[in-house]
DNA sequence: CTGAAAGCGCTTACAG
DNA sequence: CTGAAAGCGCTTACAG
């Protein structure tokens, strides 16, 4: 099967090429009508379809960005992302998916396999441990916005939650239920990750405001498979904590897991809030109290940010970060 | 920022283009260890990344598919097409997730941004309603595979569960537990989609098997949305259903909130069976019985179906379709 | 063992 | 108002 190329429309309209090219890129300030009705008689006879990888190659432009998510399974990345598709789809541009599964290693291998690809910028959920490729990129102009965290030293504006809000939120809505034995339970394999870091921060203080003690075994960050064992460890102890704050959606369901299969009863042997707004939180029983995020909008700015450095090829930003406020959805497991 | 480009490399390392060519593309048969040596170095030196557009221009693949999924917010989809990424990953290709959300316009238009972007194959969730399109490409021998439905009179092979297997799980489950008026509700807008049509069917013999007579105001196909007045109407009736088979993750989310507001007991008042495993499904209360699909495997299977088309080029199937059994998960919700 | 040349399918100044 | 020519950054026969 032969495909079409802009040669047989040129041949078939009996004109050249570049008007043909005019003609698709909707240039027609002289061109004449009949000209154009040939041309256009032509593609319809021929069922033409340019080929954009060749244009890409011509224009340096493939009309297309990447984002790399740190962990698709969190319900945030996918909302995220399909937000920023959706922002993207109405501009025209398409995009490309990759998770880096926590994996500096992957993380590096998608941003080097996305640039070769020509992709005309990148969102990243950075894994924090590519400083020098984040370095590389901001040397050369290339634009990237960064979402979910930020890394140090790293100008990259990134698109994050009001983190510390969203454990303060929390704990001050314990507190107003009487609770002050209250846990923390997060993943995230690596340290230095911002909402990690920013919650647990959040968390400290909204306690000291209200003149609760730290107390450091009620603080626990783990791989999700290993949060049976940390609530094992935590609620075993003498005085255990009769509140947990589950710092994203995967540690929340690990906790609701434990918590059914030890037959514990919510909110009366332990109150739970987790942050992610997850599916089945308004009909879970009992409902379950969180911290939402507003995934959608935080998709659509990253997205603009981005597509507005592409376009005005201004790659510095004006500002180090974008914060977006959480809302505390208060229902019953508190 | 001049990019680096192989004429770049060419004059660093003093040697030809073609050389350098040569040595991107591994083919050292002949070449001169100093050469190679030469050229890694300069390859180091300089940064460069070879332009994946223009190669694929010249080489007529782009290492690219694209999946179009009916809709995305099926659990369904998103774990499917993530089991496709695993596999193109694996074989260095590169996935473009687009989401027709039900509609054949929406659907149409991802497939010639696609093929205009000259992606090697496209793994569809068919909405059905491009029929003229979908011939085409089987024409030009463009490599297909359908997902999860199939179209009738276009032989292109589809990757499906089996549907009416599904609905016999369930219906013998409920059976067994005493159930006789069961219900089923299912979400589709559009009317001739495969597996709303196997699931209905499934349900039909299963019931005729254990000679249940079939009532028509136990079944309805209605949008997500309208779940709720569905409910109100199936169960207002003089002698409701005590059971319902959801057709899929959708659904079942919608009657779960349902019941929720209503105060009724599962399964005591309703018996409740899920088609799709949801991930709540065994820490809910109760635990939720489900219908589970292997959608790990059938992404599998269809990544490597259509990796298969596009590097024998051998576009014709040798059977229609692929079809996989799904899997019951007793729990407590019945 | 390596290089010169043509070509993939477009776009874009420029000339007329 | 339209066309000839160059060029985007590669790859690939072919010649030597």
């Amino acid at each position: 099967m032969k495909k079409i190329t802009i040669a047989d429309v040129a041949n078939q309209a009996t004109v050249s090429k570049s008007t043909v090219s005019q003609y698709l890129n909707e240039r027609y300030d002289y061109m004449g009508e009949e000209t154009k009705a040939r041309i256009k008689k032509a593609i319809e006879d021929l069922g033409y379809q340019p080929n954009i990888v060749a244009r890409s190659l011509k224009q340096k432009s493939t009309k297309t960005i990447g984002v790399i998510v740190a962990n698709i399974l969190h319900t945030f990345s996918t909302e995220v992302s399909r937000s920023i598709e959706d922002v993207c789809n109405e501009e025209g541009f398409h995009t490309i998916v990759c998770n880096a599964d926590d994996d500096p290693v992957k993380e590096k291998r998608y941003i080097e396999m996305l640039r070769a690809k020509q992709v005309d910028g990148l969102i990243i959920f950075p894994t924090g441990n590519n400083r020098e490729l984040y370095q590389r990129m901001l040397d050369e102009k290339y634009p990237v916005v960064f979402l979910d965290r930020s890394v140090p030293d790293i100008p990259v504006s990134s698109i994050m939650l009001e983190n510390e809000v969203a454990s303060e939120l929390a704990i001050d809505h314990f507190v107003e239920k009487n609770h002050r034995r209250i846990g923390l339970i997060t993943t995230s394999i690596i340290d230095s990750i911002t909402p990690r870091l920013e919650r647990l921060k959040g968390y400290q203080n909204a306690l000291k405001k209200h003149g609760i003690a730290e107390n450091e075994n009620y603080i626990s960050s783990v791989a999700p498979q290993e949060v049976q064992t940390a609530l094992d460890q935590m609620l075993g102890q003498n005085q255990p904590p009769d509140a947990i704050l589950a710092g994203n959606d995967l540690v929340l369901m690990e906790i609701l897991k434990y918590v059914k299969q030890k037959d514990l009863r919510i909110p009366e042997d332990l109150a739970i809030i987790g942050i992610d707004d997850v599916s089945f939180a308004s009909f879970y029983t009992p409902t379950i109290t969180t911290v939402a995020q507003p995934t959608f909008k935080m998709g659509k700015m990253s997205a603009e940010l981005l597509l507005n450095k592409i376009k005005q090829n201004k790659i510095r930003d004006d500002r180090p970060d974008y914060r977006f406020k959480p809302t505390l959805m208060i229902r019953e497991s508190v």
